[in-house]
DNA sequence: CACCAGGCAAGTA
DNA sequence: TACTTGCATGGT
């Protein structure tokens, strides 16, 4: 376990305190938000699941049988909804074709869960890895655009390295660990959106930006 | 008004 | 292989 990421982990611990995600009350909500939230607000993914919780949707049964246009009404206000809605019905088609049920998906070990995932229409590393660590608790680390806008600007990866360089990155100097890897990417999450914004970024008051003078993981090398 | 949000797939050269 | 474009709502 690296020195420096467990001072960084626990710098954002301390400004923002713990993060308990993922919101929602079964693995399906996770794996359902999980692709509703793609390049999506958070807050939009919300009232689409209130949506869909409102008409009895959000079950297995409900989504392997409701008409595709019927789903993406609901799923509206998360943007991208026909799309979206083609993916819905793609992930728990293939799940019921393959596997009968989500259920049986935790029968698979964390590397064929995620084969599998990946090999869905829909569902790329990023989504993968949230399925694979929040719904199903396994420790794999998720990559997100934050992620790697924090550790380029901190010089820790270069502009152009791809998902997996990032995730091994924090594999190899973390703990694995569940609780961990899941509070971890969230706390990025969490100074992403309130420090680290493309546009308008605040490093002078992100808590990441005052480690010993500096930045928090300049001195960590991959 | 512009810009962005917890990406991904498909098309082009 | 390496770019580019479509997808779409809602908040700041």
């Amino acid at each position: 376990m690296s020195v420096l990421l467990e001072q960084a982990y626990q710098k954002m611990l301390t400004h923002f305190g713990k993060q308990n995600w993922w919101p929602g009350d079964s693995a399906l909500e996770i794996c359902v938000g999980a692709i509703l939230t793609q390049n999506t607000n958070w807050g939009n993914v919300e009232k689409a699941i209130a949506n869909l919780k409102q008409n009895n949707s959000l079950s297995f049964e409900a989504l392997l049988s409701i008409p595709e246009e019927i789903l993406s009404e609901h799923i509206r206000p998360s943007g991208y909804f026909r799309q979206k809605a083609k993916r819905l019905k793609g992930f728990v088609a293939r799940v019921n074709e393959e596997f009968g049920d989500l259920s049986a998906l935790r029968d698979l070990s964390s590397d064929r869960l995620r084969e599998f995932l990946l090999s869905i229409t829909g569902i790329g590393p990023e989504t993968a890895d949230s399925m694979v660590l929040y719904a199903f608790d396994r420790p794999s680390f998720v990559i997100d655009a934050y992620t790697k806008r924090i550790l380029v600007r901190h010089q820790v990866m270069d502009e152009d390295a791809d998902y997996y360089q990032l995730k091994d990155y924090f594999e190899a100097h973390l703990e694995e660990d569940v609780g961990l890897y899941n509070e971890y990417h969230a706390l990025i999450v969490a100074v992403g959106k309130h420090y680290c914004k493309r546009s308008k970024p605040d490093c002078e008051h992100c808590p990441l930006n005052d480690f010993n003078g500096g930045p928090i993981f300049q001195s960590l090398t991959p």
